[in-house]
DNA sequence: ACCTGAACACCGTTCAAGT
DNA sequence: ACCTGAACACCGTTCAAGT
């Protein structure tokens, strides 16, 4: 505000979300720092004012992304404490259709193009917490006889594994055709998912 | 041979190893066609004589990885008909190694940087033919009891997720160092597998 | 403090030309 | 058929200079 600065006040933040629109319109591999500037209207050296390097930048969308991530698992399942298993597969296939929906930024976070997320102290944070939101629901599960007794974070580690594999193999392309077309995507992730549940159907011995 | 060519005879392969090199020992990120065509000893337009794009020599790059993981795969567990659960868990140890002693290479393999691995025919038919090796031995699980019954590829897409997820979110150290400092990797991956295997333990009722 | 413009070393890709 | 060298449009990053 005041004077009205050389920009508009917040290049860093207009930098991310020029970048996230690289990602959803040309890809991973369109993401420059001088596109995320030309984008922004500023100088293709501008943002070294604000990161300190492409990578600091891919820290801050991968951060967004996190962020994004986590809201939409949050909201994913109605507070229904009843219905607690279809909340572990409603929370799941959020994850699904959020990697579905932002292929390239969801690559971004999870496909080792961020060398060491651990250096970045808001990516760290964000993506812990997004595991602790998965503990959470595996501890639910667990108490309401859906999941077997045992530590709740390896538990939740297997399912979130269970979970992310399903959709890197999905993104990848890597699951056969013979497969997918046997049905719709939501309903092979719950099979998938119903791997690792226990059963309480028809051949109880 | 003969009255020796411009070059040593073969360039194309001469440049996956060169790739390969490139990818163990500076990272995804330094590979170039530029500095593989260096690394072979010739210019930097020469490799346009075997490979159309980028994209090429990477999903060739790719193919020479998923023939080392099918070999590592099928020399993981010995013949050892007798004890099949073992063998199912040194199959996803055997996994896990590759990706840690190849972590470029399996991320050039998995992380959607070669972008439409469908156009490659090589490519499919060894990533095929690795799931299939991974098939087959969920079925002989599934005989032995060890798993549920029913759709053998369903199941095993369960199982390959699950590795593979936990592979992936370990190479992101997404896994959190409380759960890591818990004892040896083997045994935290043959833990994470036990959620989705059969108990056949003590508490039988 | 925040931004610009020139500069440098790198890339992918093409294309005429050489053997 | 296989390779070279010049050329072009891109990149990441630095740095002196401007307000």
């Amino acid at each position: 505000m005041s004077e009205k600065q050389y920009h508009h006040g917040d290049l860093r933040n207009s930098l991310i979300q020029a970048g996230i629109e690289i990602l959803a319109e040309e890809g991973v591999s369109a993401l420059s720092v001088r596109q995320a500037a030309t984008r922004a209207g500023v100088s293709h050296s501008a943002p070294y004012a604000h990161f300190h390097d492409k990578q600091d930048l891919i820290a801050a969308i991968s951060t967004e992304g996190f962020r994004r991530l986590h809201a939409r698992i949050t909201s994913a399942a109605p507070e229904n404490p009843g219905d607690i298993a279809n909340r572990l597969t409603e929370t799941a296939w959020a994850y699904v259709q959020f990697a579905l929906e932002n292929r390239a930024l969801f690559n971004l976070m999870f496909s080792g193009i961020l060398e060491d997320g651990g250096d970045y102290p808001d990516f760290a944070a964000i993506s812990q917490e997004t595991f602790l939101l998965i503990v959470d629901l595996v501890r639910r599960c667990q108490q309401a006889g859906l999941l077997r007794r045992g530590p709740a974070d390896v538990q939740a580690l297997s399912i979130w594994s269970l979970v992310h594999g399903f959709v890197s193999l999905l993104l990848e392309q890597q699951i056969s055709h013979t497969i997918l077309e046997r049905g719709p995507l939501k309903e092979l992730l719950a099979q998938t998912l119903g791997q690792i549940m226990q059963v309480r159907v028809e051949n109880r011995e």
